[in-house]
DNA sequence: CCACTTGTCATATGATATATTATAAGTATC
DNA sequence: GATACTTATAATATATCATATGACAAGTGG
């Protein structure tokens, strides 16, 4: 199991928007740096356009950012891209026998645990910013990487 | 995404093994409370077993624990039934374009935050050990649920 | 010997992520 | 205003993986 890769493409494409802010970043040049389906990318940008984190107009060319890379964390995009749906991060297996005494009670007994751990790892998602990534970014391209 | 119900399963396992110590706990009374293909109860018993969690003899009927529950965290069964492969938590998109100055930097940029995270959530898991599901399991019972 | 168990293989089914094709609709430039 | 390019989205295909299922090997204990 693994979280959809949507979440890196989000990471990356606001990476190389804010690194060409002086020219037009179109959709498909961000398709050929990140090397993903043009569709697939369109559908991360709508969805970050959805959350409030970059602008695009219909058949005006370029994406921006909507807002400084500074106030932009991981969990925004985590959140956006809806890497984790509603359902949770764990999978519970869906119908413990409620004619069990621990089957119809394992769930309660479960499911504040997980979501304890769900929560620290998106409070840890909150602490990350997209200028801690974007710095390191513009950090190894002047170091000729 | 979400992580394989494996994991949940393991620990619904392991609270009725320990709930019913007295009698012989079989895969298949595991595959009844849980509602669970048998065959699927015995592979996710089988990483347990590797794993130095419980133990079972072909052809002997009965699953036991091989250490008290105190001693056994969710990371512990994480870990064991293989909830997170090598890869990682974190699903990067597999080719960024080389060409690109952000493509070939955006990798070693990410990563360590990634890591970070994820090193986060297994630290949280853990603090929670199976002695404390399986006591408010059996408290929920003794009230009568 | 026999009923039952653990253990495992091979295959089927179902769900989901990504890729792809097609097309609508808006923008900007000539 | 015609044209080229863009964003946007729907419909479908492909690939991968999780779970279910059927079959069977091999061990146990009565």
């Amino acid at each position: 199991m693994q979280i959809t890769s949507r979440f890196t493409i989000a990471i990356h494409s606001i990476a190389l928007i804010e690194c060409n802010k002086d020219m037009k970043v179109t959709s498909n040049i961000i398709a050929g740096s990140t090397n993903v389906n043009p569709v697939i990318v369109r559908g991360v940008l709508s969805q970050l356009k959805e959350a409030g984190i970059i602008h695009s107009r219909q058949g005006a060319s370029g994406i921006t950012l909507a807002r400084p890379l500074d106030q932009i964390t991981f969990y925004d995009i985590y959140k956006a891209v809806d890497s984790v749906k509603d359902e949770g991060l764990f999978h519970f297996h869906e119908h413990p026998n409620p004619d069990c005494p621990v089957g119809r009670n394992i769930h309660a007994a479960t499911d504040s645990r997980l979501t304890q751990i769900q929560t620290t790892m998106e409070n840890e998602m909150k602490q990350i910013k997209l200028s801690d990534v974007v710095s390191d970014v513009q950090m190894n391209i002047k170091e000729g990487n």
